[in-house]
RNA sequence: GUGGGCGUAGCUCAGCUGGUAGAGCUCAGGAUUGUGAUUCCUGCGGUCGAGGGUUCGAAACCCUUCGUCCACCCCA
Protein backbone atom coordinates (compact mmCIF):
# COMPACT_ATOMS: atom_id res chain seq x y z
CA UNK A 1 0.00 0.00 0.00
CA UNK A 2 2.29 2.94 -1.28
CA UNK A 3 -0.27 4.70 -3.20
CA UNK A 4 -2.52 7.05 -1.60
CA UNK A 5 -6.22 5.72 -2.70
CA UNK A 6 -10.06 6.43 -1.55
CA UNK A 7 -11.22 3.31 0.57
CA UNK A 8 -12.67 0.33 -1.17
CA UNK A 9 -16.36 1.31 -2.00
CA UNK A 10 -16.08 4.56 -1.48
CA UNK A 11 -15.75 6.03 -4.80
CA UNK A 12 -15.14 9.62 -6.05
CA UNK A 13 -17.58 11.42 -8.60
CA UNK A 14 -15.22 13.11 -10.85
CA UNK A 15 -16.80 16.03 -13.51
CA UNK A 16 -17.56 13.19 -16.02
CA UNK A 17 -20.34 12.76 -14.24
CA UNK A 18 -21.51 15.70 -11.59
CA UNK A 19 -23.74 16.80 -14.31
CA UNK A 20 -25.42 13.68 -13.99
CA UNK A 21 -25.74 14.10 -10.19
CA UNK A 22 -26.68 17.41 -10.59
CA UNK A 23 -29.74 17.07 -13.01
CA UNK A 24 -30.91 14.35 -10.26
CA UNK A 25 -30.81 16.78 -7.28
CA UNK A 26 -32.29 19.32 -8.71
CA UNK A 27 -34.95 17.66 -10.82
CA UNK A 28 -36.00 15.85 -7.32
CA UNK A 29 -35.47 19.40 -5.32
CA UNK A 30 -38.01 21.00 -7.74
CA UNK A 31 -40.27 18.54 -7.54
CA UNK A 32 -40.49 18.11 -3.78
CA UNK A 33 -40.99 21.80 -3.42
CA UNK A 34 -43.71 21.41 -5.92
CA UNK A 35 -45.52 18.42 -3.63
CA UNK A 36 -45.27 20.94 -0.68
CA UNK A 37 -42.28 18.43 1.03
CA UNK A 38 -39.91 20.16 3.48
CA UNK A 39 -36.33 19.47 3.39
CA UNK A 40 -34.58 18.13 6.53
CA UNK A 41 -30.87 17.54 7.20
CA UNK A 42 -28.98 15.02 9.57
CA UNK A 43 -25.84 14.14 10.88
CA UNK A 44 -24.11 11.39 9.40
CA UNK A 45 -23.21 9.93 12.36
CA UNK A 46 -25.94 7.92 15.08
CA UNK A 47 -25.68 6.40 18.10
CA UNK A 48 -25.63 2.54 17.55
CA UNK A 49 -28.37 1.64 19.25
CA UNK A 50 -31.00 3.82 16.97
CA UNK A 51 -30.17 1.48 14.20
CA UNK A 52 -30.28 -1.99 15.82
CA UNK A 53 -33.86 -0.66 16.88
CA UNK A 54 -35.44 0.72 13.95
CA UNK A 55 -33.67 -1.86 11.20
CA UNK A 56 -33.85 -4.47 13.18
CA UNK A 57 -31.09 -6.60 15.15
CA UNK A 58 -31.92 -9.94 12.42
CA UNK A 59 -31.11 -8.51 9.38
CA UNK A 60 -27.33 -8.30 7.55
CA UNK A 61 -27.45 -4.63 7.52
CA UNK A 62 -27.30 -4.89 11.67
CA UNK A 63 -25.30 -8.11 11.92
CA UNK A 64 -22.41 -7.75 9.50
CA UNK A 65 -22.58 -4.17 7.01
CA UNK A 66 -22.16 -1.43 9.81
CA UNK A 67 -19.60 0.90 10.49
CA UNK A 68 -19.62 1.01 14.26
CA UNK A 69 -16.96 2.42 16.20
CA UNK A 70 -16.79 4.03 19.60
CA UNK A 71 -16.48 7.30 20.21
CA UNK A 72 -13.52 8.72 22.50
CA UNK A 73 -15.91 8.47 25.75
CA UNK A 74 -16.88 4.67 24.54
CA UNK A 75 -19.78 5.53 23.39
CA UNK A 76 -20.84 2.81 20.44
CA UNK A 77 -21.19 5.27 17.19
CA UNK A 78 -22.36 4.12 13.54
CA UNK A 79 -22.13 5.93 10.08
CA UNK A 80 -25.70 5.80 8.95
CA UNK A 81 -26.46 2.74 6.96
CA UNK A 82 -30.06 4.31 6.02
CA UNK A 83 -31.81 7.58 6.35
CA UNK A 84 -35.13 6.98 7.88
CA UNK A 85 -34.25 5.59 11.62
CA UNK A 86 -32.48 9.48 11.62
CA UNK A 87 -35.16 11.33 10.80
CA UNK A 88 -37.73 9.29 13.03
CA UNK A 89 -35.13 9.91 15.53
CA UNK A 90 -34.83 14.27 14.80
CA UNK A 91 -38.57 13.89 14.52
CA UNK A 92 -38.86 12.96 17.84
CA UNK A 93 -36.07 14.99 19.23
CA UNK A 94 -37.45 18.09 18.48
CA UNK A 95 -40.92 17.54 18.40
CA UNK A 96 -41.68 17.39 14.81
CA UNK A 97 -43.97 14.37 14.98
CA UNK A 98 -47.20 14.91 16.92
CA UNK A 99 -50.33 17.68 16.24
CA UNK A 100 -48.65 18.20 12.89
CA UNK A 101 -47.91 15.58 9.33
CA UNK A 102 -44.55 16.87 8.38
CA UNK A 103 -43.79 15.67 4.74
CA UNK A 104 -39.85 15.61 4.73
CA UNK A 105 -37.08 14.67 2.30
CA UNK A 106 -33.15 13.94 2.51
CA UNK A 107 -30.38 13.79 0.65
CA UNK A 108 -27.06 12.45 1.55
CA UNK A 109 -24.58 9.65 1.77
CA UNK A 110 -25.02 6.12 3.85
CA UNK A 111 -22.93 3.38 4.31
CA UNK A 112 -22.60 -0.52 4.23
CA UNK A 113 -19.33 -2.41 4.57
CA UNK A 114 -20.71 -4.78 1.67
CA UNK A 115 -18.64 -6.51 -1.63
CA UNK A 116 -19.00 -3.68 -4.07
CA UNK A 117 -20.47 -4.41 -7.37
CA UNK A 118 -21.98 -2.32 -9.98
CA UNK A 119 -24.80 -0.01 -8.48
CA UNK A 120 -23.68 -1.16 -5.13
CA UNK A 121 -21.20 0.45 -3.11
CA UNK A 122 -19.67 0.97 0.53
CA UNK A 123 -20.54 4.77 0.69
CA UNK A 124 -24.10 5.65 -1.38
CA UNK A 125 -26.18 8.06 -1.51
CA UNK A 126 -29.47 8.23 -1.28
CA UNK A 127 -32.64 10.78 -1.29
CA UNK A 128 -35.77 9.53 0.27
CA UNK A 129 -39.17 11.46 1.25
CA UNK A 130 -40.62 10.39 4.63
CA UNK A 131 -44.35 11.37 5.76
CA UNK A 132 -45.31 11.43 9.57
CA UNK A 133 -48.99 11.16 10.90
CA UNK A 134 -50.88 10.40 8.36
CA UNK A 135 -52.31 6.99 8.18
CA UNK A 136 -54.30 6.15 4.81
CA UNK A 137 -53.53 5.50 1.58
CA UNK A 138 -53.82 8.90 -0.03
CA UNK A 139 -50.21 9.80 1.31
CA UNK A 140 -49.34 6.38 -0.38
CA UNK A 141 -50.61 7.07 -3.84
CA UNK A 142 -49.28 10.46 -3.56
CA UNK A 143 -45.57 9.51 -2.85
CA UNK A 144 -45.71 7.12 -5.75
CA UNK A 145 -46.91 9.99 -8.01
CA UNK A 146 -44.70 12.03 -6.97
CA UNK A 147 -42.18 9.47 -8.09
CA UNK A 148 -43.43 8.33 -10.68
CA UNK A 149 -43.61 12.02 -11.90
CA UNK A 150 -39.70 12.42 -11.14
CA UNK A 151 -39.12 9.49 -14.05
CA UNK A 152 -40.95 11.56 -16.28
CA UNK A 153 -38.65 14.75 -15.75
CA UNK A 154 -36.04 12.72 -15.82
CA UNK A 155 -36.21 10.81 -19.10
CA UNK A 156 -36.65 7.47 -17.41
CA UNK A 157 -40.60 6.26 -17.14
CA UNK A 158 -40.28 3.78 -19.79
CA UNK A 159 -36.94 2.20 -17.98
CA UNK A 160 -38.60 1.15 -14.80
CA UNK A 161 -41.67 -0.63 -13.36
CA UNK A 162 -43.56 -0.58 -10.45
CA UNK A 163 -43.99 -3.04 -7.99
CA UNK A 164 -46.13 -3.57 -5.58
CA UNK A 165 -47.66 -5.35 -2.10
CA UNK A 166 -49.24 -5.25 1.00
CA UNK A 167 -47.39 -7.37 4.05
CA UNK A 168 -50.32 -6.47 6.39
CA UNK A 169 -49.70 -5.85 10.14
CA UNK A 170 -47.12 -7.27 12.97
CA UNK A 171 -49.50 -9.57 13.51
CA UNK A 172 -51.28 -10.70 10.85
CA UNK A 173 -47.12 -11.26 9.48
CA UNK A 174 -46.07 -13.22 12.49
CA UNK A 175 -49.19 -15.56 11.79
CA UNK A 176 -48.23 -16.25 8.13
CA UNK A 177 -44.29 -16.61 9.11
CA UNK A 178 -45.80 -19.70 11.32
CA UNK A 179 -47.81 -21.16 8.82
CA UNK A 180 -44.87 -20.70 6.22
CA UNK A 181 -42.07 -22.00 8.32
CA UNK A 182 -44.67 -25.10 9.13
CA UNK A 183 -44.73 -25.27 5.66
CA UNK A 184 -41.21 -25.45 4.36
CA UNK A 185 -39.64 -27.54 7.51
CA UNK A 186 -40.34 -30.94 5.94
CA UNK A 187 -39.09 -29.18 2.48
CA UNK A 188 -35.71 -28.03 4.04
CA UNK A 189 -33.92 -30.48 1.56
CA UNK A 190 -35.35 -28.57 -1.45
CA UNK A 191 -34.85 -25.44 -0.78
CA UNK A 192 -31.00 -23.55 -1.57
CA UNK A 193 -28.51 -23.56 0.76
CA UNK A 194 -29.44 -19.47 1.60
CA UNK A 195 -33.20 -20.18 2.43
CA UNK A 196 -32.45 -23.07 4.82
CA UNK A 197 -30.87 -20.58 7.05
CA UNK A 198 -33.19 -17.85 6.21
CA UNK A 199 -36.18 -20.35 7.63
CA UNK A 200 -33.95 -20.01 11.42
CA UNK A 201 -32.85 -16.08 10.65
CA UNK A 202 -35.34 -14.40 8.48
CA UNK A 203 -38.36 -16.80 6.37
CA UNK A 204 -40.30 -13.92 4.60
CA UNK A 205 -37.36 -12.94 2.91
CA UNK A 206 -37.24 -16.98 1.44
CA UNK A 207 -40.14 -15.36 -0.86
CA UNK A 208 -38.06 -13.03 -2.78
CA UNK A 209 -35.05 -15.72 -3.23
CA UNK A 210 -34.37 -15.82 -7.06
CA UNK A 211 -33.42 -19.37 -6.88
CA UNK A 212 -35.47 -21.05 -9.33
CA UNK A 213 -36.10 -24.20 -6.85
CA UNK A 214 -36.89 -22.42 -4.09
CA UNK A 215 -39.68 -20.72 -6.37
CA UNK A 216 -41.16 -23.75 -7.81
CA UNK A 217 -41.53 -25.14 -3.59
CA UNK A 218 -43.01 -22.03 -2.82
CA UNK A 219 -45.73 -22.44 -5.23
CA UNK A 220 -47.57 -24.77 -2.94
CA UNK A 221 -46.83 -22.62 -0.32
CA UNK A 222 -49.37 -20.68 1.96
CA UNK A 223 -49.95 -17.30 0.38
CA UNK A 224 -49.37 -14.40 2.74
CA UNK A 225 -52.40 -12.74 1.52
CA UNK A 226 -54.47 -15.10 2.76
CA UNK A 227 -53.03 -14.10 6.51
CA UNK A 228 -53.34 -10.05 6.03
CA UNK A 229 -56.03 -8.26 8.02
CA UNK A 230 -58.85 -6.56 7.03
CA UNK A 231 -57.43 -3.59 7.57
CA UNK A 232 -54.16 -3.57 5.84
CA UNK A 233 -56.23 -5.32 2.65
CA UNK A 234 -58.80 -2.79 2.34
CA UNK A 235 -55.66 0.25 2.62
CA UNK A 236 -54.06 -1.73 -0.19
CA UNK A 237 -57.81 -1.89 -2.21
CA UNK A 238 -57.42 1.93 -1.48
CA UNK A 239 -54.25 2.81 -2.76
CA UNK A 240 -55.04 0.16 -5.91
CA UNK A 241 -57.85 2.07 -6.91
CA UNK A 242 -56.13 5.92 -6.40
CA UNK A 243 -52.89 4.53 -8.81
CA UNK A 244 -55.68 3.04 -11.41
CA UNK A 245 -57.25 6.73 -11.02
CA UNK A 246 -53.88 8.28 -11.39
CA UNK A 247 -52.94 5.99 -14.50
CA UNK A 248 -49.90 4.59 -12.57
CA UNK A 249 -49.31 1.25 -13.64
CA UNK A 250 -48.30 -1.29 -11.72
CA UNK A 251 -47.80 -5.13 -11.03
CA UNK A 252 -48.94 -6.75 -7.82
CA UNK A 253 -46.31 -8.99 -6.58
CA UNK A 254 -47.22 -11.11 -3.86
CA UNK A 255 -43.80 -12.16 -3.26
CA UNK A 256 -42.24 -8.84 -2.42
CA UNK A 257 -40.84 -8.37 0.67
CA UNK A 258 -38.87 -5.46 2.21
CA UNK A 259 -35.67 -6.24 3.82
CA UNK A 260 -36.34 -3.85 6.96
CA UNK A 261 -38.30 -4.96 9.65
CA UNK A 262 -39.81 -1.71 10.64
CA UNK A 263 -42.24 -1.84 7.59
CA UNK A 264 -45.93 -2.72 7.69
CA UNK A 265 -48.51 -2.30 4.93
CA UNK A 266 -47.84 -1.03 1.97
CA UNK A 267 -44.48 -1.75 0.27
CA UNK A 268 -43.58 -0.73 -3.21
CA UNK A 269 -40.34 -0.50 -5.67
CA UNK A 270 -39.33 0.88 -8.91
CA UNK A 271 -37.71 -1.76 -10.73
CA UNK A 272 -35.19 -1.61 -13.92
CA UNK A 273 -33.82 -4.35 -16.20
CA UNK A 274 -31.00 -2.15 -17.19
CA UNK A 275 -28.57 -2.21 -13.75
CA UNK A 276 -27.37 -6.30 -13.75
CA UNK A 277 -28.18 -7.38 -10.28
CA UNK A 278 -29.03 -3.93 -8.52
CA UNK A 279 -31.99 -3.49 -10.28
CA UNK A 280 -34.17 -1.30 -7.50
CA UNK A 281 -33.83 2.20 -7.89
CA UNK A 282 -36.56 3.23 -5.72
CA UNK A 283 -38.26 1.54 -2.87
CA UNK A 284 -40.35 2.38 0.29
CA UNK A 285 -43.25 1.89 2.24
CA UNK A 286 -45.62 2.06 5.40
CA UNK A 287 -44.01 2.09 9.01
CA UNK A 288 -46.94 2.73 11.34
CA UNK A 289 -45.00 0.88 14.06
CA UNK A 290 -41.57 2.57 13.72
CA UNK A 291 -42.17 5.95 15.90
CA UNK A 292 -43.64 3.72 18.82
CA UNK A 293 -40.45 1.23 18.20
CA UNK A 294 -38.09 4.16 18.58
CA UNK A 295 -40.32 5.04 22.01
CA UNK A 296 -42.43 7.81 20.81
CA UNK A 297 -46.21 7.90 20.79
CA UNK A 298 -47.53 5.88 18.49
CA UNK A 299 -47.72 7.77 14.62
CA UNK A 300 -47.74 6.19 11.21
CA UNK A 301 -44.79 6.72 8.51
CA UNK A 302 -44.59 6.23 5.09
CA UNK A 303 -41.97 6.75 2.64
CA UNK A 304 -39.24 5.80 0.25
CA UNK A 305 -35.20 6.45 -0.52
CA UNK A 306 -33.49 6.41 -3.84
CA UNK A 307 -30.21 4.82 -4.92
CA UNK A 308 -28.62 7.83 -6.83
CA UNK A 309 -25.79 6.26 -7.52
CA UNK A 310 -27.75 3.36 -9.30
CA UNK A 311 -30.16 6.67 -10.98
CA UNK A 312 -26.74 8.05 -11.92
CA UNK A 313 -25.52 5.19 -14.08
CA UNK A 314 -29.15 5.15 -15.67
CA UNK A 315 -29.35 8.59 -16.85
CA UNK A 316 -25.54 8.25 -17.99
CA UNK A 317 -26.68 5.12 -20.15
CA UNK A 318 -29.42 7.38 -21.55
CA UNK A 319 -26.91 9.88 -22.51
CA UNK A 320 -24.94 7.12 -23.78
CA UNK A 321 -27.44 6.37 -25.97
CA UNK A 322 -27.71 9.51 -27.45
CA UNK A 323 -31.38 10.84 -25.70
CA UNK A 324 -29.87 13.83 -24.44
CA UNK A 325 -31.59 17.15 -24.05
CA UNK A 326 -31.42 19.62 -26.33
CA UNK A 327 -28.94 22.43 -25.53
CA UNK A 328 -30.72 26.23 -25.58
CA UNK A 329 -30.16 27.85 -28.76
CA UNK A 330 -28.38 31.23 -28.67
CA UNK A 331 -24.88 32.23 -27.83
CA UNK A 332 -24.33 31.41 -23.54
CA UNK A 333 -20.03 30.80 -23.57
CA UNK A 334 -17.20 33.20 -24.54
CA UNK A 335 -13.74 32.14 -23.84
CA UNK A 336 -11.92 35.27 -23.21
CA UNK A 337 -8.06 35.81 -24.14
CA UNK A 338 -5.53 37.98 -24.48
CA UNK A 339 -2.22 37.95 -26.49
CA UNK A 340 0.36 39.17 -24.02
CA UNK A 341 0.88 40.31 -20.72
CA UNK A 342 -1.11 43.97 -20.82
CA UNK A 343 -3.71 42.57 -23.11
CA UNK A 344 -4.28 39.00 -20.87
CA UNK A 345 -4.67 41.70 -17.69
CA UNK A 346 -7.26 43.40 -19.94
CA UNK A 347 -9.11 40.62 -20.78
CA UNK A 348 -9.45 39.51 -17.22
CA UNK A 349 -11.10 43.29 -17.15
CA UNK A 350 -13.28 42.44 -19.77
CA UNK A 351 -14.46 39.39 -18.72
CA UNK A 352 -15.68 40.56 -15.03
CA UNK A 353 -17.44 43.33 -16.97
CA UNK A 354 -18.89 40.87 -19.43
CA UNK A 355 -20.64 39.03 -16.29
CA UNK A 356 -21.80 41.87 -14.77
CA UNK A 357 -23.24 43.27 -18.03
CA UNK A 358 -24.75 39.87 -18.67
CA UNK A 359 -24.98 37.23 -15.66
CA UNK A 360 -25.78 33.53 -16.42
CA UNK A 361 -23.39 33.59 -19.17
CA UNK A 362 -20.61 31.19 -19.08
CA UNK A 363 -17.62 33.33 -19.77
CA UNK A 364 -14.30 31.23 -19.38
CA UNK A 365 -10.57 33.66 -19.15
CA UNK A 366 -7.75 32.08 -20.80
CA UNK A 367 -5.08 31.38 -17.97
CA UNK A 368 -1.79 29.92 -18.87
CA UNK A 369 -0.31 31.56 -21.67
CA UNK A 370 1.07 29.76 -24.69
CA UNK A 371 0.62 30.84 -28.47
CA UNK A 372 -2.51 31.93 -29.94
CA UNK A 373 -2.67 28.70 -31.54
CA UNK A 374 -2.61 27.35 -28.31
CA UNK A 375 -5.12 29.94 -26.93
CA UNK A 376 -7.43 29.05 -29.69
CA UNK A 377 -7.18 25.31 -29.48
CA UNK A 378 -8.30 25.89 -25.21
CA UNK A 379 -11.06 27.95 -26.20
CA UNK A 380 -12.39 25.12 -28.79
CA UNK A 381 -11.75 22.47 -26.39
CA UNK A 382 -13.39 24.44 -23.70
CA UNK A 383 -16.88 23.86 -25.92
CA UNK A 384 -17.14 27.89 -25.99
CA UNK A 385 -19.40 29.07 -28.76
CA UNK A 386 -17.43 32.44 -29.46
CA UNK A 387 -13.95 33.18 -28.60
CA UNK A 388 -12.97 36.34 -27.83
CA UNK A 389 -9.68 37.62 -28.13
CA UNK A 390 -7.39 41.52 -27.72
CA UNK A 391 -4.38 41.67 -28.88
CA UNK A 392 -1.39 44.75 -29.48
CA UNK A 393 -3.95 46.23 -31.93
CA UNK A 394 -7.58 45.72 -29.91
CA UNK A 395 -5.82 47.26 -26.75
CA UNK A 396 -4.35 50.18 -28.16
CA UNK A 397 -7.97 50.92 -29.92
CA UNK A 398 -10.06 49.44 -26.93
CA UNK A 399 -11.94 46.68 -29.27
CA UNK A 400 -11.94 42.94 -29.03
CA UNK A 401 -11.76 40.46 -32.29
CA UNK A 402 -14.67 37.84 -31.78
CA UNK A 403 -14.57 34.82 -33.61
CA UNK A 404 -17.79 32.19 -33.75
CA UNK A 405 -16.29 28.90 -33.16
CA UNK A 406 -18.78 26.66 -34.36
CA UNK A 407 -20.64 27.23 -37.31
CA UNK A 408 -23.80 28.43 -36.22
CA UNK A 409 -25.51 30.96 -37.23
CA UNK A 410 -27.58 31.63 -33.98
CA UNK A 411 -24.50 32.70 -32.70
CA UNK A 412 -23.65 35.92 -34.05
CA UNK A 413 -27.68 36.45 -34.58
CA UNK A 414 -28.16 36.43 -30.87
CA UNK A 415 -25.32 39.47 -31.01
CA UNK A 416 -27.32 41.39 -33.83
CA UNK A 417 -23.90 40.33 -36.01
CA UNK A 418 -24.45 39.54 -39.60
CA UNK A 419 -22.06 38.97 -42.74
CA UNK A 420 -21.77 42.99 -43.24
CA UNK A 421 -19.86 43.03 -40.03
CA UNK A 422 -17.63 39.96 -40.80
CA UNK A 423 -13.53 40.92 -40.43
CA UNK A 424 -11.24 39.22 -43.20
CA UNK A 425 -12.66 35.69 -42.32
CA UNK A 426 -16.74 34.59 -41.90
CA UNK A 427 -17.44 34.57 -38.79
CA UNK A 428 -14.89 36.85 -37.17
CA UNK A 429 -16.10 40.39 -36.34
CA UNK A 430 -14.18 43.53 -35.04
CA UNK A 431 -16.00 45.83 -32.82
CA UNK A 432 -15.42 47.89 -29.80
CA UNK A 433 -15.25 46.61 -25.92
CA UNK A 434 -18.55 48.68 -24.95
CA UNK A 435 -20.02 47.61 -28.37
CA UNK A 436 -19.83 44.04 -27.08
CA UNK A 437 -20.67 44.56 -23.56
CA UNK A 438 -24.02 46.51 -24.69
CA UNK A 439 -24.95 43.60 -27.41
CA UNK A 440 -24.38 41.00 -24.77
CA UNK A 441 -26.59 42.74 -22.30
CA UNK A 442 -29.41 43.39 -24.87
CA UNK A 443 -29.13 39.54 -25.76
CA UNK A 444 -29.59 38.75 -22.52
CA UNK A 445 -32.52 40.55 -21.71
CA UNK A 446 -34.37 39.92 -24.07
CA UNK A 447 -33.48 36.31 -23.21
CA UNK A 448 -34.71 36.73 -19.77
CA UNK A 449 -38.03 38.80 -21.01
CA UNK A 450 -38.73 35.65 -23.21
CA UNK A 451 -38.85 33.55 -20.39
CA UNK A 452 -41.37 35.56 -18.20
C1' G B 1 -18.62 -13.59 3.53
C1' U B 2 -18.48 -17.11 -1.37
C1' G B 3 -17.27 -17.70 -6.67
C1' G B 4 -15.25 -15.97 -11.39
C1' G B 5 -12.90 -12.16 -14.94
C1' C B 6 -9.30 -8.33 -15.29
C1' G B 7 -4.75 -5.02 -13.60
C1' U B 8 0.77 -2.80 -19.40
C1' A B 9 1.54 5.36 -21.04
C1' G B 10 -3.32 10.45 -18.51
C1' C B 11 -7.46 7.24 -21.39
C1' U B 12 -8.78 2.65 -24.58
C1' C B 13 -6.04 -1.48 -25.45
C1' A B 14 -2.04 -4.92 -28.32
C1' G B 15 2.20 -7.63 -26.75
C1' C B 16 2.16 -15.34 -29.84
C1' U B 17 5.10 -21.51 -26.72
C1' G B 18 9.57 -16.60 -21.52
C1' G B 19 14.59 -12.96 -24.93
C1' U B 20 13.97 -6.44 -20.09
C1' A B 21 7.61 -2.77 -24.21
C1' G B 22 3.97 -0.91 -28.78
C1' A B 23 -0.54 1.43 -31.21
C1' G B 24 -4.63 4.77 -31.20
C1' C B 25 -6.58 8.85 -28.54
C1' U B 26 -5.04 12.88 -25.29
C1' C B 27 -1.20 16.48 -24.32
C1' A B 28 3.08 19.85 -26.06
C1' G B 29 5.64 21.95 -30.35
C1' G B 30 5.95 22.78 -35.64
C1' A B 31 4.14 22.99 -41.05
C1' U B 32 0.56 28.05 -41.02
C1' U B 33 5.49 34.49 -37.37
C1' G B 34 -2.54 37.35 -34.95
C1' U B 35 -6.79 32.57 -34.99
C1' G B 36 -9.36 26.58 -33.03
C1' A B 37 -11.95 22.10 -34.82
C1' U B 38 -9.47 18.80 -40.68
C1' U B 39 -4.47 17.03 -42.64
C1' C B 40 0.92 16.12 -42.17
C1' C B 41 5.54 16.01 -39.20
C1' U B 42 8.05 15.90 -34.41
C1' G B 43 8.12 15.26 -29.27
C1' C B 44 6.65 14.24 -23.94
C1' G B 45 4.88 10.19 -21.46
C1' G B 46 5.84 3.14 -18.55
C1' U B 47 9.48 0.85 -11.09
C1' C B 48 4.21 -3.75 -17.08
C1' G B 49 -0.61 -2.99 -9.60
C1' A B 50 2.85 -4.57 -5.32
C1' G B 51 6.06 -8.34 -2.99
C1' G B 52 8.40 -12.96 -3.40
C1' G B 53 9.75 -17.49 -6.32
C1' U B 54 11.37 -20.45 -10.89
C1' U B 55 15.00 -19.09 -14.86
C1' C B 56 21.15 -17.25 -17.90
C1' G B 57 16.80 -14.11 -18.79
C1' A B 58 9.77 -12.76 -16.49
C1' A B 59 4.87 -7.96 -18.65
C1' A B 60 4.27 -13.35 -19.72
C1' C B 61 5.04 -19.16 -15.60
C1' C B 62 4.11 -20.19 -9.90
C1' C B 63 2.79 -18.24 -4.91
C1' U B 64 1.15 -14.21 -1.86
C1' U B 65 -1.13 -9.59 -1.57
C1' C B 66 -3.75 -5.16 -3.05
C1' G B 67 -7.08 -2.96 -6.41
C1' U B 68 -11.09 -3.33 -9.84
C1' C B 69 -15.30 -5.49 -12.44
C1' C B 70 -19.31 -9.19 -12.58
C1' A B 71 -22.39 -12.65 -10.09
C1' C B 72 -24.14 -14.98 -5.37
C1' C B 73 -25.70 -12.79 -0.89
C1' C B 74 -27.82 -8.16 0.63
C1' C B 75 -30.19 -3.83 -0.65
C1' A B 76 -31.15 2.04 -2.55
Amino acid sequence: MSKLQAVRGMNDILPSSTPYWQRLESACRSLFGAYGLEEIRLPIVEPTALFKRSIGEATDIVEKEMYTFDDRNGESLTLRPELTAGVVRAGEQHGLLYNQTPRLWYAGPAFRYEKPQKGRYRQFHQIGVECFGLPGPDIDAELIALTARLWEHLGLASAVRLELNTIGSAESRQRFRKALVAFLEDKREALDEDSQRRLLTNPMRILDSKSAETQRVLDNAPSLHDYIDDESKQHFAGLCQRLDALGISYVVNPRLVRGLDYYGKTVFEWITTELGAQGTVCAGGRYDGLVEQLGGKSTPGVGFAMGCERLVLMLEALAARGSMALQARGLHSLYVMGLGEAEDSAAQTLAEQIRSAAPGLKVMLHCGGGSIKSRMKKADRSGAQLSVLIGENELARQQVSCKVMQADSAVAASLGLDEDSTVSTPGQFLLSQTELLQRLQTMKEQADSNHG
